[in-house]
DNA sequence: GAGCTGACATAGT
DNA sequence: GACTATGCCAGCT
């Protein structure tokens, strides 16, 4: 169905947006929550095919280790840690400070 | 048309 | 507790 891999996308668009300011989250927490869990890798394409990369707030995904993996996807790749530093989120080393703190899980507090 | 690579995660050793 | 191997799907060579 390709319907389905639409609305794939567009659910990680949403989620994405909806990802609170100084928070950050994990590509296997929104593959979860969307029921693809194991292709976390596709929540990356979906960020790397999105149209609409400068609206969302793609500097707040981050791989499970916190790492900032997908800056390297950006206009400048120091880009996503200004943005996150921006908005209080620390960055160190190209991960993110305290990560446990700062991870929001969208089937936990989106639901 | 087939194979490899790539924004990751989970399980097994 | 840390490292290695495998699975996922799509895009590119």
């Amino acid at each position: 169905m390709k319907a389905e891999k639409e609305n794939f996308f567009q659910n990680v668009y949403e989620v994405v947006k909806l990802i609170p300011e100084g928070r950050v989250t994990s590509y296997g927490a929104i593959a979860a929550y969307l029921g693809t869990k194991g292709s976390a890798r596709m929540v990356g394409w979906a960020l790397i095919s999105s149209q609409p990369f400068a609206a969302i707030p793609a500097h707040r995904v981050v791989n499970r280790n916190g790492q900032l993996t997908g800056k390297q996807h950006f206009e400048h790749p120091d880009a996503m840690q200004e943005r996150l530093e921006q908005e209080g989120v620390q960055v160190q080393n190209d991960q993110v400070v305290d990560f446990k703190k700062r991870f929001w899980d969208p089937a936990t507090e989106l639901l």
